[in-house]
DNA sequence: GACAATACTCGACGCTGTGTTGAGTATTCC
DNA sequence: GGAATACTCAACACAGCGTCGAGTATTGTC
């Protein structure tokens, strides 16, 4: 199955696959793409298709990983900071946003479908934000600098799925200001007394 | 295309239809539902099934129309209420919670991924929670019972999104305790004078 | 209780899309 | 130049969707 080193033509083709699929992602649902498509694109037949990929599939899980590092690697500042840091995470959203603008269609089906191919993708990203976000959250509350609230894992668990939730139908500026705004608020707002 | 007055045996397929659908969707995702197991669970044959519904998609939007009602009914008395109200707002949750957990894969198809067939009906429930939750926001700060906030509209998008995708992937008590928590302080809560 | 209209049923067909196989051609390394 | 490996593809088998046309059952009406 290996190929050899340097760049051959198999290589480049592979990433014309690829290339392929991000170009047609950006626009076409999950769902409608076909390898039909995707051959058209890189210039070869339907069966050479799977002399690189095993499925569609395979395909679209390397793009995601592609993707999924670009995500996390924009949260570090804020996911390493502490206390209300409002330019951090403004920061992490608008990268965040920009990626969903781009890849909408993929993202939307991984993240929040439950499509069971992309099953074990998906619990590592989530997992792997709420671990680091729930420690952030409980880091703050140790060191005085957020009040109590719900357990950090549940709640960084429902701000991250908010976040993929309305990126997935909006990633306006508005939309970055307003999650913005929620976030600080879940972390470091206090009710009042009690409300009227 | 009209049937007669009175229960007929055509009635009675077109529910055993449904019924076989809501049936195994509570475990299916929608997308490896077939018309064949469809009409298995009616006792009738693929081309009998065209008879009753256009598509697949039909019989799924059938159900869809009557969750939706459930929902939106579940969340009346707090949308129709004002000021901070937790036990209105932990009802309208549990109700939903219960919905997400007994049709899972539907909602989330309909819901969270971006399936073209479900568009309007997305935008329809939507729309719906959206424009009755920013109008309960709006007068809730009119009245003085909230303070300032981001807008209105984008918040109830907000919020609303956070509890499909949350329920979407875990619907347990502890979910609704925290977006419990985090619809209150998003409306209600105030961020200390600056952070740090 | 016949008979027309309408409700309902189904087998057979064509289509689109997926994935496999087996035989072939190109490339590279020695 | 020859063997190993990279790559290519036409042909096939299969699953699922939706259509067509020819039927059979049921019902209302006289």
């Amino acid at each position: 199955m290996g190929r050899r080193r340097g760049t051959t033509k198999g290589d480049r083709r592979e990433r014309a696959i690829l290339d392929t699929a991000r170009d047609l992602l950006s626009t076409t649902p999950v769902g409608r793409l076909t390898i039909d498509q995707l051959t058209a694109g890189a210039g070869i037949s339907r069966s050479s298709f799977y002399f690189y990929f095993d499925s569609k599939t395979a395909v679209l899980e390397a793009l995601l990983d592609e993707i999924a590092e670009e995500m996390v690697e924009a949260a570090r500042r804020w996911l390493d900071g502490s206390g209300d840091d409002p330019d951090s995470l403004r920061h992490a959203l608008e990268v965040s946003a920009r990626l969903w603008r781009e890849h909408g269609p993929l993202l939307r089906q991984a993240l929040l479908a439950e499509d069971q191919e992309f099953a074990s993708f998906r619990e590592n990203v989530v997992a792997r934000y709420v671990k680091e976000g729930a420690a952030r959250i409980a880091r703050d509350r140790q060191e005085g600098l957020a009040g109590p609230g719900p357990d950090p894992q549940s709640l960084a668990h429902a701000l991250i799925r908010m976040k993929f939730a309305v990126f997935a139908a909006d990633s306006s500026v508005e939309a970055v200001e307003t999650l913005c705004a929620v976030v600080r608020r879940a972390m470091y707002g206090a009710l009042p007394a009690t409300g009227s």
